[in-house]
DNA sequence: CACGGGATCGTCT
DNA sequence: GACGATCCCGTGT
């Protein structure tokens, strides 16, 4: 919760092939099993998919979603308790050329990166790397605290995609920087 | 601009 | 065997 919001205007870098790529966190959701039904790790429930979920923080976890979409997460809190923020939109900072290419689209538009799905893309995230750290030397992912950023005002409201999980749809769990035009448009804000 | 549907496949039952 | 922590494009207004 508390973290969900600190991670917003952080840096995400990712360094794939050479390929340098920055975004500024401005969007995120808070997942907190085990008492969260939105949660995939809901009632501790431990498989192949969600145990990475389980380990201590500073690692991240990437799953599909609808068969396409790679999400990709920030595994928080201590070893056995799964806590993870879905990083849900970047703005993109560096690699720009690198993230066109990634998501095949000729020019820069905000939904290059707007939106779970595609900002995983944008920075090239693949369930491939799910899991990886994101704090050790060689770590080809990592968030950095930008030299300078500018002040921002956070807005929260309900998440985005889980009406199913009936009590725990209602939590005001997503954060974004108001009024960033990088903010994914779902539920309007 | 709002809505509706199709894409597409790993994961769990 | 069903169903998503989604996106995009088509249609109609």
């Amino acid at each position: 919760m508390q973290i969900s919001q600190e991670l917003l205007g952080k840096h995400l870098v990712t360094n794939f092939d050479g390929q340098l790529t920055v975004g500024k966190i401005v969007e995120t959701e808070a997942y907190r099993a085990p008492e969260d039904k939105a949660s995939h790790a809901y009632g501790n429930r431990l498989t192949p998919r969600t145990k990475v979920m389980f380990e201590p923080g500073g690692h991240c976890y990437i799953y599909l979603c609808y068969g396409i979409h790679h999400l990709f997460n920030v595994v928080t809190a201590s070893d056995g308790i799964a806590h993870a923020v879905l990083i849900r939109a970047i703005e993109p900072v560096w690699g720009i050329e690198t993230m066109l290419q990634r998501r095949n689209m000729p020019q820069l538009k905000t939904n290059l990166s707007a939106g779970p799905g595609t900002c995983s893309q944008a920075l090239g995230l693949t369930t491939a790397s799910s899991g990886l750290s994101l704090t050790d030397d060689t770590a080809m992912i990592w968030i950095e605290t930008p030299v300078v950023s500018e002040p921002f005002q956070i807005q929260s409201g309900t998440r985005v995609g889980v009406a199913y999980a009936e009590e725990s749809a209602f939590l005001p769990w997503r954060f974004s920087i108001a009024g960033n035009k990088w903010v994914s448009k779902a539920k309007g804000l």
